[in-house]
This record gives C-alpha cells, sequence and structure tokens, in this order.
RNA sequence: GCGGACGUGGCGAAAUGGUAGACGCAGCAGACUUAAAAUCUGCUAUCCGAAACGGGUGUGCGGGUUCGAGUCCCGCCGUCCGCACCA
C-alpha cells in the first residue's frame, strides 16, 4: 500500500543518493547535443546558506533540469568563492586558520545545498582558495603582466583603518569602505593595476550586443565607465610657475570656448601644489578642499569656493584675451586633467563660481535661434545657435565643438580626446588570505615574474594573525627568496590579489578543467558563452565589469575565443520579510525578533516567550541585523525541499522581491501534498473508463506549450500559475484514461520545480529509469486550437454581452450573432448604428 | 541634480491595444468528523439593489490618440534603484 501522504524526509535524500550514484547531472564535454551552459553566482562560504541562495540556485535548477529534458546538455556547475576577509577576521576573532574555517563553511553548505536537490555536477567543484586554482590564476596575471595589461605604480590608495587594507573605488561608497564603514584615508602605496581602462571602449560597444542583459544593468555599467569625448588642450601661462608653463584642460563642450571666463583647477593639482609652497593661505584652502572633498555626502549643497592664484592663462583662439586662474573646490582632480575652463552661462557651477567671484558670464548659446537674453541664474546647457563667438556664430552646438577640434588640431593647439570615469583597477590587497601576487622584486633585476613551472605560488601556512596587519610581511622563511633572474637575495610581493579577480574568471574553470593549465581553449570554446547567469543586482557594476574585462584581456592574450562570457544575464529579487522588534527606550535602538519567536494574529504579533505585543515593521531584505530571516535548513526539514523550491517559485516575479511568508510556505505544502494524491491516484486506476475527455487534453498541452515558454523566459510565477489550473481542472474532470495520462505527464511538467516528488511519481509508474532522463512531454499543436471560442459584444467599447461561437466565424456571422443579442438590442435601443468593428475570434464593438 | 524602473482587490500578482483582476494567499459560509487536523464544495474589486444570466464605478492623478487604453503619447504625484561637483 502506497503512502497518502509524501514524506520528503526519506524520499529526499533517497532520490539524492540515486541522482549521485548515477552521476545523471554530470556534463559530458564530448556530447553532441547541444548544450546550455546554466550559471548562478558562486557564493562566499560565510558558513550557511541563506534564503537569497536558495531562490537563486532554484531558478537555475529548474532551468538546468528543463534544458536537460529539452534534449540539451547541460553544465550547471557549483564552488566556493573562498578567499576574502571575513575568513581573516575569524582567524582574528576566534584563533582559527582561515583554510580550516573556510573549509568548514565549505562542508556545512555543501550540505546544506544537497538536501534541496539541485542537479549541480558536483565533479567540478573547486573552491578558489584551492593552490591548484590559484595556482592557474597566477599563471593567468603572468600571462597578463606579459601582455602589458599589469603595471605597478605608486599611488593614493583608499585606506580602510579598520581593515587594514586597500580598496577599489568601487569599494568605497560615500567616503566609507564598503565593508567596514570606516572613513576611508588616503596613503601613498605601491600597488598593482590591471589596466582595465584599455578596455573602456570594447566594455561600452559590447554591452550593445548584450540583448539577453537587462537594460537596466548595461545602463549602469555604461554610465560607470563614463565615457565623454571633447576637447585637450593647454592654456598657455603667462607667467610661468617653475617647471609649468601651460594647464591641460579637457572639456566636453569645446563649442563654449568663446564663453570660457577663468580656468579652474583642483586642489591636488601639480600646479597647486607647487604654489602652495609659498603661499599659506593656498595651502589652507587646499586642506580644506581635501577635507570636504572625501567626507562629503552634502556634496550637492556645498558651496563653489575657489582661490584666486593671480596667475593668468592665454585664451588658445586670442593672444589677447588673458583668463585668471583659481584653484576650486569642486574640480577633480582624479578625472580628467584636473583643470578646467569655466563658462558660466553653459554650465551651473561654473556660473554659481562666477557669480560668487564676479567674473564675466557671457551667453554664446542662443536658445532656439532666438533667445540671445542674459542668463539669470540658471546655466543653459540645451541646443541651439552659436553666438557671440567669432568664427562659430550661427553654428549648431554639434557642429562648432568639431569646428573648434578641427581648428584646435590644425593649428597644432589641442587634440580632440575622450576621457573616462572609469579607473584602472587596483588589484593590490594586503591582506594573508587571497592568492599571491607571483612576483619577486630584486634590486637588481627589479620585479621578476615567478617562472611558471615553480607556480602555484603557495600561501605558507604557519602564519599568525595575533598582529594587525599582513601575516606574509612577517613570515621571513617565505618573504625572502632568491631572484629567479639573478640568484640574488630579493623580496617576494606579499600583497595578494582582490578577491574579484578570483570570480573574474571561474566560469571558465568550470567549463574546463585540465591540470597543466587554466582551461583548454578548444573544450571553453563548447561551452562558452554561459547560456543563462542568474544572480544578485549587487554584482551588476563589480563583478560584471571585471568578469566581462577578463574574458576579453584573455581573449586579446589568445587564451580564448569568446568576448563576452555571459550571453543572458538574469538578476533576481530578494527574499524578505517583515520585522518584530521593540523599542529599548529612547536613543536606544530596537530589539529585533526572529519570526519563529513570534506569534502572528491578524494586524498585530506577540512574543510567544512573554506574551507581550512586539511592533511589525517594514517588509525589508532579509539580514541578520534585523533577524528577519528564515533558515533553509529548519524549513527544509520541516516541509521538505520540494515544498520550499516551489515557494520560491511561486507568486512574484522572480525579477521582483519575494516576501516570505508562513502561509505561502504552508500553501506550497499543500500542493506538493495534493499533487502527490493525484499520482497515487492514477497509479491505482487501471480499470478507468476509456473514455476521451478532449478539454483535458487541450487543458494538457496548452500547459506543457505554456511551462515551457515560461520556464524559458525564467517566468516561473507563470508556469506555476498554469500548473495549478491544470491541477484544477485534472481534479474537476471525470474519471477517464485521458485524465490519467494527463496526471503521468503532469509529473513531467512539475519534474523542474519539484524533482524528488516527480521521481517518486515516476517510479510509482513504474519506469526503470529516472525523470531525470526523461523528455519533456511532446506538444501535440493540434490540440492547442480551441473548437469555440468567447466573442466579447461591445456597445461603444462597453462590455454588453459575451457570445460562444465556431473558431474562426467570419466577420458576417459574427456581426450578425452580436447583432441579434438581446442586451444588445436593449442598448442599443433604436440608435443609428454607425459602424461595426470586428476582430475575429475575439470581439464584435457596435459603434452608435 | 542627472539617469532608470515601477504604481492593478485585504496581500503576492495575471492580462500580443480587444471580456481587468487568471493563479495563489488570506477571509467568509458549508460538507465530512464524537472532536481536531487534513480534505472537499461555494463565495470573495467596489457602489446602488431583496435579487437579477441588473446597473454604475474602477488599473496613482489630469489630459490626449483610438471604434476600443492597465497597455501608446504628454504633464503631474508617489515609491524604489543607480550615479553624483565627471568639466
Amino acid at each position: 500500500m502506497t503512502d497518502q501522504r509524501f514524506n520528503p524526509l526519506s524520499a529526499d535524500s533517497r532520490w539524492q543518493k540515486r541522482w549521485a550514484e548515477t552521476r545523471v547531472f554530470e556534463a559530458d564535454d564530448n556530447s553532441s547535443r547541444p548544450r546550455s551552459y546554466v550559471l548562478e553566482m558562486f557564493p562566499y562560504p560565510s558558513g550557511r546558506i541563506h534564503i537569497g541562495h536558495v531562490r537563486n540556485y532554484t531558478m537555475g535548477d529548474v532551468l538546468a533540469r528543463f534544458r536537460r529534458m529539452t534534449g540539451h546538455e547541460v553544465l550547471h556547475p557549483m564552488g566556493w568563492d573562498a578567499f576574502g576577509m571575513p575568513a581573516e577576521n575569524a582567524a582574528i576573532e576566534k584563533g582559527v586558520h582561515p583554510s580550516g574555517w573556510t573549509h568548514a563553511n565549505i562542508d556545512a553548505m555543501k550540505a546544506q545545498l544537497k538536501r534541496l536537490g539541485f542537479a549541480l555536477d558536483w565533479s567540478r567543484e573547486f573552491a578558489t582558495c584551492d593552490a591548484e586554482y590559484y595556482g592557474h590564476e597566477q599563471a593567468l596575471f603572468l600571462d597578463m603582466f606579459e601582455g602589458g595589461l599589469v603595471y605597478r605604480k605608486e599611488s593614493a590608495v583608499n585606506w580602510d583603518p579598520v581593515d587594514m587594507t586597500v580598496l577599489a573605488n568601487e569599494q568605497v561608497i560615500d567616503g566609507k569602505g564598503w565593508r567596514s564603514g570606516a572613513e576611508v584615508e588616503k596613503r601613498k602605496l605601491s600597488q598593482w593595476f590591471l589596466k582595465i581602462t584599455d578596455f573602456a571602449d570594447e566594455l561600452i560597444e559590447g554591452l550593445d550586443g548584450l540583448d539577453g542583459w537587462p537594460e537596466k544593468v548595461r545602463m549602469m555599467q555604461e554610465n560607470w565607465i563614463g565615457r565623454s569625448q571633447g576637447l585637450t588642450f593647454r592654456f598657455q601661462l603667462d607667467q610661468p610657475v617653475g617647471e609649468f608653463g601651460d594647464i591641460e584642460v579637457f572639456s566636453t563642450r569645446p563649442d563654449t570656448i568663446f564663453g570660457a571666463s577663468f580656468c579652474a583647477i583642483a586642489a591636488d593639482h601639480p600646479l597647486a601644489l607647487a604654489l602652495a609652497e609659498n603661499d599659506k593661505a593656498l595651502a589652507e584652502f587646499a586642506d580644506d578642499c581635501r577635507k570636504t572633498g572625501t567626507a562629503a555626502a552634502d556634496i550637492e549643497t556645498q558651496e563653489k569656493k575657489g582661490y584666486d592664484t593671480g596667475l593668468t592663462v592665454t585664451h588658445p583662439l586670442d593672444p589677447e584675451w588673458k583668463l585668471p586662474v583659481f584653484v576650486a573646490n569642486f574640480v577633480l582632480m582624479d578625472y580628467g586633467s584636473g583643470a578646467v575652463f569655466g563658462v558660466p552661462a553653459h554650465d551651473q557651477r561654473d556660473l554659481d563660481f562666477a557669480r560668487k567671484y564676479a567674473l564675466p558670464v557671457t551667453r554664446v548659446v542662443a536658445e532656439s535661434g532666438q533667445d540671445d537674453s542674459p542668463i539669470a541664474d540658471e546655466a543653459y546647457t540645451g541646443p541651439g545657435q552659436i553666438i557671440n563667438s567669432r568664427f562659430l556664430d550661427g553654428m549648431e552646438v554639434e557642429a562648432a565643438k568639431q569646428a573648434v577640434i578641427d581648428r584646435a588640431e590644425t593649428e597644432g593647439w589641442g587634440t580632440g580626446s575622450t576621457v573616462y570615469r572609469l579607473r584602472d583597477w587596483g588589484v593590490s590587497r594586503q591582506r594573508y588570505w587571497g592568492t599571491p601576487i607571483p612576483i619577486i622584486h630584486c634590486e637588481s633585476c627589479g620585479a621578476v615574474p615567478v617562472p611558471k613551472d615553480q607556480l602555484p605560488v603557495e600561501l605558507p601556512e604557519d602564519v599568525s594573525f595575533d598582529k594587525p596587519g599582513n601575516p606574509l610581511e612577517r613570515h621571513a622563511s617565505w618573504k625572502h627568496v632568491d631572484c629567479p633572474k639573478c640568484g640574488a637575495q630579493a623580496l617576494r610581493e606579499t600583497d595578494t590579489l582582490d578577491t574579484f579577480i578570483n570570480s573574474s574568471w571561474y566560469f571558465l574553470r568550470f567549463a574546463s578543467q585540465p591540470e597543466d593549465q587554466p582551461f583548454d581553449k578548444d573544450v571553453l570554446a563548447k561551452w562558452l558563452p554561459v547560456a543563462q547567469y542568474i544572480g544578485g543586482i549587487e554584482h551588476a557594476i563589480l563583478h560584471l565589469l571585471y568578469a566581462r574585462f577578463w574574458t576579453r584581456a584573455l581573449k586579446s592574450l589568445g587564451k580564448v575565443d569568446v568576448a563576452e562570457p555571459f550571453a543572458c544575464l538574469f538578476t533576481q529579487g530578494m527574499v524578505t520579510h517583515e520585522t518584530y522588534s521593540r523599542s529599548r527606550g529612547k536613543g536606544k535602538g530596537d530589539t529585533f525578533y526572529n519570526p519563529v519567536e513570534v506569534k502572528r494574529d491578524g494586524d498585530s504579533a506577540i512574543l510567544i516567550a512573554d506574551g507581550q505585543p512586539v511592533e511589525i515593521g517594514r517588509v525589508i531584505k532579509m539580514s541578520k541585523t534585523k533577524k528577519n530571516v528564515v533558515d533553509p535548513d529548519e524549513i527544509v526539514d520541516q516541509y521538505g525541499a520540494d515544498a520550499v523550491r516551489f515557494f520560491m517559485l511561486s507568486d512574484s516575479p522572480p525579477e521582483r522581491d519575494l516576501p516570505w511568508s508562513e502561509a505561502g510556505i504552508e500553501g506550497s505544502w499543500r500542493f506538493v501534498q495534493r499533487l502527490w494524491r493525484l499520482f497515487i491516484a492514477a497509479a491505482n486506476n487501471d480499470q478507468a473508463p476509456d473514455e476521451a475527455d478532449k478539454d483535458l487534453q487541450r487543458k494538457l498541452h496548452q500547459t506543457i506549450a505554456g511551462v515551457a515558454e515560461d520556464i524559458e523566459n525564467l517566468s516561473f510565477n507563470k508556469a506555476v500559475a498554469k500548473i495549478f489550473e491544470l491541477v484544477n481542472q485534472i481534479e474537476k474532470s471525470a474519471d477517464s484514461q485521458d485524465r490519467n495520462e494527463a496526471i503521468r505527464t503532469l509529473a513531467r511538467i512539475a519534474a523542474p520545480m519539484v524533482p524528488h516528488l516527480a521521481e517518486e511519481a515516476w517510479a510509482l509508474f513504474e519506469h526503470e529509469d529516472l525523470i531525470a532522463n526523461a523528455p519533456w512531454p511532446e506538444v501535440d499543436e493540434s490540440l492547442l486550437v480551441e473548437d469555440e471560442v468567447t466573442i466579447a459584444v461591445q456597445v461603444r467599447g462597453k462590455l454588453r454581452d459575451t457570445l460562444v461561437a465556431a473558431k474562426g466565424s467570419d466577420r458576417e456571422t459574427l456581426e450578425q450573432l452580436a447583432l441579434a443579442s438581446e442586451k444588445v438590442q436593449r442598448t442599443v435601443d433604436g440608435a443609428e448604428i454607425r459602424k461595426v468593428i470586428v476582430v475575429p475570434d475575439r470581439l464584435v464593438n457596435i459603434v452608435i
């Protein structure tokens, strides 16, 4: 006798074991089937899987399983983004070795993932902290080094005083470290850089081809790279200062060059620094600028301030025209050349500045060819015709830009140029738990790459974290080595690589992992690009830009053939939950409670422990600090993997946030049981009458087609709704062989979402093989079409009646049927019919 | 400030310019049961109406295009996200 209830406790692990033993989900590089590489962003091994991972991986899993069923050879791998600071923090706080901590976390999280029944190829698993992986990474770094894409420079870096490390610009948010939240300081250090700016144009232009990416992400990347085109030229200083005879400026508005009324340079500009040496007031002003420069959350309200240097420069188009030179707080040293010419009439900042320092304001662009009135409080930045500008007068803005650039280039005082917001990628980290940079510093030979046959440069195990800073610095036997070139005593580089490098090529290693090289180019060509990449929107810029850069860089070195690593990208929403809290009193903040500690009742909630009310807060992303988290293990214990998976896919569109609710997971659990009852009924029902149920057949085939389309579009919530509809109709339909057949097919339709239940059903239906190997059901196209359709009947666009007609009825027939309707006649009430609009198989609209 | 997305029942949401609210949750009523759970059946946008296989209204607000607008266009309001003195 079969259990009347589906028991995930025994079924889940049984099928998980079966999948592992039969190795069904291991991808075959040599398969002749069409390939599909489905990838979710690999997790950082923090210790526990969180519900966001479950949602992310469930989506990828449904697609991967579906693609397998539709005849694809699927690569669906998993691994660990295992380097990074939390491991070192744990080492410092708990005295455990980063490696031990990380591997324990990986073991725990892998067990959690396995319980969810994901169709993953575990044979390709690796962690980025494996010496084998980072050794190959070092080889790729050296390839880039030899290819001229790596350089070292002394530069002011963002120093996080809490984490004691350097941060990339992207890791500094509002002047604070992205992880520690500490105020970032500027420090001068020798750093390794990757020339991502060499690829700035490619990275922008490549976005055009990424049709499978969200428009939003493409735009964010484009803005991040921030390309602008304009004119670069040099202002000649009328009074040279030491070695400085001129000032290089950049402008995107060379057309307004005759509206210039001053030149402004950044406080950190070399000329400003030189002047400040003999000018105490200027030095103080520059200090002020630097202070507000980094701490500025209130940048917007900050007043435009300047310091008149007393110097003047000559206008490039008029030797008689002199412009004053200011040091200004709104000019940034790290953009363009750190100097600008100010055109107050057509730039708001310049206008504010000019008003403050009583500089001339000359309009040089006339709005719509007419308006040449003086500028008041608002700069004019729109299109128009150039005026007051000698040879440019009468030109449109765009033509004038080109005219000035042409003139500058002909006369040799300037060039058309492009500048980017994007900076080169500083990859050095003063950290232990990362990929060692494979370089040896020799006094006579300089920076010497470690010979490739000596890779990997492994992290030493015997390190201690009882002092702040990088333990590699203090590890004498690791640090002191002989120069590979001349044999003299030399020092190993003690910085490690930014962990974003680890995740910039892991998808290549998943696809091909030979021992002797990072990957095999020919095998990569079979799998890349990733057909569908799924992850969080928080990686829209950093990770995804770096991964695109690495792929392009490796292509330029001839290492790979693909330029763009991810053909389609999907960014899923967060899992959210309301918060429960009590105030601890004025100014003391709140105490938060976990949902399991709280009992909800209508609009209020109480703490189970003391029966007293707690405040119900906003529905926000699950986070440890707000305690509004649910533990995946606990809910899998309670409901089984399939109910959890099903809930992750239901209701909310996958790109939007999913509000977690107890009622929701209960509903999914009930549905799993409902399916199970159908499966049992069909399995024990050989005697069903052999009567055709055309309606049910049609619904079945519509569902097969509809669910397939929805899964392909990652519209899982719609696929779920269609499955519900089919189940509703099956339950209402009379006992028949058609009904049994529909139920058997339903097992395959639902298999990608609830795989354990589906395997159990498949066995119940006496199949020897796994449902994981079963094909997606064929659609009988002839069954998709309805014989009869419901036609809407409108009078003046308002619905008055509906009527049922044979599909494909001609216009005449429909019109006659509609006009014959009693309700229509009542509404028309003898009025003149001016027009009748007939949309076949859809509606009739009678216009009176 | 600039750029973008979004706004539909009590809630999550559906809807190639063609019957708004499919499907789920919650709720209400009932069946089964000694009882509970589980399960099953029906109802559930809103207003008027005893009810109607009656009517009105309705997709943030105001206009427009169209025989017909949740969907397209213009202008507001609100929410969220990204960038932010970028020359």
